[in-house]
DNA sequence: GGAAATTAGATTACACGACATACATGTCGT
DNA sequence: ACGACATGTATGTCGTGTAATCTAATTTCC
C-alpha cells in the first residue's frame, strides 16, 4: 500500500477510534464529543455570536452550528440572546449548568490527554504536528484551530 | 495548547477536510467516500460475506455495514446472494456497473494520492505512519486496515 | 432621503454516515 | 427439543455537509 493511501486511512482510523473513546467517556455526562467542544469553546472564549462560535469549531466546519447549539439550549446548558444592536446576531453564553458541565468535561479531557501522552511516549510529536498543521493550514477546520490560540 | 490536545484536533481537522475533498471529487460519480470504500474493497478482495466486508472497512468499524450495502444494492452496484450452504451468509460481489464504477473511483483515488504526495513533500512520513500504526494497532479500525495487506 | 439590490447571519430540510441497542433468525451442542 | 451463541437486521439518536430560504442590515442609486 502506498504511503499516501495508508496515511489517509490511518488518519480516518485514528479519528474514528479516538472519537469513540471520548464519546464513551462523556456518556455519563449526557453530552457528545461535538457538544463538549461547543461548551469548552464557550467556556474559554466568552460570549460569542453563533457565527463566531462556528469559526472556532473544528467539528461543523462550514456554516453556522445552529443545530448543535439548539440541542444544548434545549437542555439548558447555554443561553441564546438576540443582540440589540444587530438583530441578526445571536449571542451565546453558558448557563450556570453549562459552566459546571464544562468543568467536568475539562476533567475528562485531561484524562484523555494523559492517555494520548501514554500512547505517544517514545515518539517525537514535533514532525507529526508540523505536518498536520501545514496540511490543514489553508482549510476551514485548521484555521478554526489556529484561531483558538 | 498542550501537544496532546493539538494532536487530537489536528487529526479531527485533517479527517474532516480530507473527507470533504474526496466527497467533492466523488460527487460526479454519485457515490460518497464510504460507498467508494465498499466498492474498492470488494474490487480488491473478491466476493465477501457482509461480516467479512465489515472487517475490512475503516469506516463503519463496529457491526455489519448493512445499510451502507443496502444502498449500493438498491442502485445496482453490487449483488447480494444468500449462500446455499449457510443462509446466514450473504455473499457480496460487484455487478458489471459496480466494477466499472470501482475503476473510476480508483482513478480519483490516484489523484487524491498525488495531492497528498504534494502536501507531504518535504516531510518524512515514516515517523508519522509509525505513530499512527501503533496508535490504531489494537483498535477495530486499525485492524481492518492491517487486514487489507 | 428613500426604495431596490446586495450582503450577512441564522434557520431549515434533505440525505447520508456512525454508533449503540434491541431484535430476529439460523446453527450447533447437549 | 432446548438453550447458547453467532449472524444479520431494524431502529433511534446524533452528527455533518449542502443547498434553499428567511430576515435583518447595509449599500447603491436615483
Amino acid at each position: 500500500m502506498r504511503p499516501a493511501e495508508e496515511l489517509r486511512y490511518l488518519i480516518l482510523a485514528a479519528q474514528r477510534e479516538g472519537n469513540r473513546l471520548l464519546a464513551k467517556a462523556l456518556r455519563p455526562l449526557g453530552v457528545t464529543p461535538s457538544q463538549a467542544e461547543v461548551l469548552r469553546v464557550l467556556q474559554d472564549h466568552g460570549p460569542l455570536p453563533l457565527n463566531g462560535l462556528g469559526e472556532l469549531l473544528v467539528c461543523e466546519s462550514g456554516g453556522s452550528p445552529s443545530r448543535l447549539v439548539a440541542r444544548l439550549a434545549e437542555v439548558g446548558l447555554l443561553h441564546r440572546e438576540v443582540a440589540e444592536h444587530d438583530r441578526r446576531h445571536v449571542e451565546l453564553s453558558l448557563t450556570a449548568d453549562g459552566r459546571r458541565l464544562a468543568d467536568r468535561i475539562a476533567q475528562i479531557e485531561q484524562e484523555l490527554y494523559l492517555t494520548i501522552d501514554a500512547a505517544t511516549a517514545g515518539h517525537d510529536l514535533t514532525p507529526i504536528l508540523a505536518f498536520l498543521r501545514e496540511f490543514t493550514a489553508d482549510l476551514p477546520a485548521g484555521q478554526a484551530l489556529a484561531r483558538r490560540a
